[in-house]
DNA sequence: GCCGTTTTCGGCCCGACTGTTTTCAGTCG
């Protein structure tokens, strides 16, 4: 049983409490150990068998005694009684947008409605508006909720979001009402996927602003829509949210909605204990209508006596107190990127030629770039034979020649097979100037095994970046298992680079290990693994994943020119 | 249920929108 295991069950418990009618500081106090379990680089059974779990924060008596009774038992009879009192199918009720935990419990007492079905059935009967509290209207959103709920996608990529977002926010800069407009929540904090999008704005005329966004060409339905505030689906499904305030309110709004949540709740429990208070309109001293703060975050944060806290490091995983101590990292920037050491062209599966990947690289201001086509073995990606990689290293050549102030790298895509052994032999890989080595297939083995096989390729002195280390895709496929952290001592030991993967669905490593490769010492690789010169783009997104992973320049070989680069590599 | 340089008890972030409850509870973010 694993940590998200753990953590889901947890949240369950919440949910059924949450029914139940039980103190909603309980409930929160279950979400909160979900939430810290599920965000743990440990194992919870190392942490559990090394020592105390109330070391974990949000995790108390209560708590640990069951997650040790689940650990030890496989069960916990707290539980199994919440279960008996409501059914678990229930807590689907609460996914229905307009249908909370209170509504759910009315339902299933007076109707006996367990699940989704069961209440369609109910509604369709007009069974559901003579209850107390509900209404025809209730009737109808809830069959509007499970239609949404029904056809409601999964939370999509940051790479589809954003585009999204940046042209609404083009769309409304045309109101000639709006002042200001910033992407805020999930999307500007840059999570690896988004679940709705929410925007900001500024405006002295507030609703105008709102009536003009829920008129927008991309707007399917409107959900709500008031005078400062006003939630829509858009056409390709995705909710979008936009909020608007006065321009004196901006900075403590932005700060607001950017969250996280959790960020949000510990600033405001440090600005009470301050004798102050934070909303959406400014910070205040309690009971008073004058505001301190509020035109723009840095003053909510300067207010507070703190640093500055970057969107991107706001998931309360301890920035509040560095910035508290004037300790915050200075996170890398896109602006330091000097190169990128994983990317393809046309002579394996890649879609353009090595001189234009070369040229967009370029134009994006790097120095240097690395051609690493799959190897040999990888036959369905176009894997290179010797005599290939002899033919595109006179291509490689001729390029350089004819560039000036940039550095095409002869590099390598190895595959790792299923016994950890590479495609060439030692000798041959000595020719290459970045040797980039990993796994693509064999993903179900063990940890054992597939520990083994990477280890196996970070001894080689020759492989130089082990890229996408646990192999996972977004939404489509989870990561290998794989033993991470005997794989950072090794690549700490032998000077093996681990890569941080750009692609917007692979972004791998994620921002939770980045920190923990860097504190074992690890040098990161952040590269874009690009297809196609279009690809190469994608290093915002490994950015911003390295930003969520505190992690700065020197952390990251691809931040140093050339010349430093090469003593990097040299294993 | 958790937590503590104001507390081991008594707090626990805060406000907008909706629908129906004629003064507010529930839901949402």
């Amino acid at each position: 049983m694993d940590n998200q295991d753990i953590a889901a069950i947890l949240e369950e418990i919440a949910d059924l409490l949450d029914i139940e009618g039980e103190s909603v500081f309980r409930v929160q106090a279950y979400r909160r150990a979900a939430n810290s379990i599920s965000s743990l680089t440990d194992d919870i059974n190392k942490v559990c068998q090394e020592g105390d779990l109330r070391k974990i924060s949000g995790i108390g008596k209560g708590i640990a005694e069951k997650v040790q009774e689940l650990l030890d038992t496989g069960e916990i009879e707290y539980f199994e009684e919440l279960k008996e009192k409501i059914p678990p199918s229930v807590v689907e009720l609460v996914q229905i947008p307009s249908l909370g935990p209170k509504k759910a419990k009315i339902l299933y007492e007076k109707l006996n409605i367990q699940t989704v079905d069961d209440l369609l059935d109910a509604v369709n009967q007009h069974k559901v508006a003579p209850i107390k509290g509900f209404g025809p209207k209730a009737e109808e959103n809830i069959l509007k909720g499970i239609k949404l709920l029904r056809k409601s996608r999964e939370r999509i990529l940051l790479s589809e979001a954003y585009p999204l977002a940046e042209k609404i926010i083009n769309q409304l800069q045309r109101d000639s009402q709006v002042i200001r407009v910033d992407m805020a929540g999930s999307l500007r904090r840059m999570k690896e996927t988004i679940g709705d999008i929410d925007i900001l704005a500024s405006s002295d005329e507030p609703s105008e602003v709102s009536s003009y966004f829920c008129e927008l060409a991309i707007v399917d339905r409107i959900l709500a829509k008031g005078d400062t505030k006003a939630s829509i689906i858009a056409k390709n499904g995705l909710q979008v949210d936009l909020r608007v305030v006065l321009p004196d309110q901006y900075g403590s709004a932005l700060q607001y909605f950017t969250g996280s949540k959790e960020h949000n709740i510990h600033l405001r429990d440090i600005a009470k204990k301050e004798g102050l208070k934070i909303n959406e309109y400014g910070l205040f001293k309690v009971n008073s209508e004058k505001q301190i703060a509020g035109g723009s975050e840095e003053e909510i944060y300067k207010s507070l006596q703190m640093q500055y806290i970057p969107p991107l490091m706001r998931e309360n995983r301890g920035e509040i107190e560095l910035a508290k101590q004037h300790k915050l990292p200075k996170l890398i920037g896109l602006e330091d990127i000097k190169g990128d050491l994983h990317v393809h062209s046309s002579w394996s599966d890649g879609y353009d030629e090595i001189k234009e990947m070369a040229s967009t690289a370029k134009e994006l201001g790097y120095s240097y770039i690395a051609i690493c086509d799959h190897a040999e073995k990888l036959k369905v990606a176009g894997g290179l034979s010797k005599a290939e990689v002899a033919d595109r290293k006179r291509e490689i050549d001729r390029i350089n020649n004819e560039m000036d102030g940039f550095t095409v790298l002869n590099g390598i895509e190895l595959n790792i097979d299923n016994n950890g052994k590479l495609d060439y032999d030692d000798g041959f890989l000595e020719t290459f100037d970045v040797v980039v080595a990993s796994i693509h297939a064999g993903f179900n083995q063990s940890e054992e095994q597939i520990t083994k096989r990477t280890i196996e390729a970070i001894n080689n002195r020759h492989v130089d970046i082990i890229a996408h280390p646990t192999g996972r895709i977004l939404g489509r496929r989870p990561p290998y298992a794989i033993n991470l952290r005997t794989v950072f001592k090794a690549a700490a030991e032998t000077g093996t680079m681990l890569e941080l993967n750009s692609y917007p669905d692979r972004l791998d490593l994620k921002d939770d290990y980045l920190g923990e490769a860097k504190g074992e010492d690890v040098r990161i690789a952040i590269n874009t693994d690009a297809h196609s010169k279009a690809h190469l783009k994608y290093m915002i997104y490994g950015v911003a994943t390295a930003q969520r992973g505190w992690l700065e320049s020197k952390d990251v070989a691809n931040t140093h020119i050339l010349e430093e680069l090469r003593g990097v590599i040299q294993k």
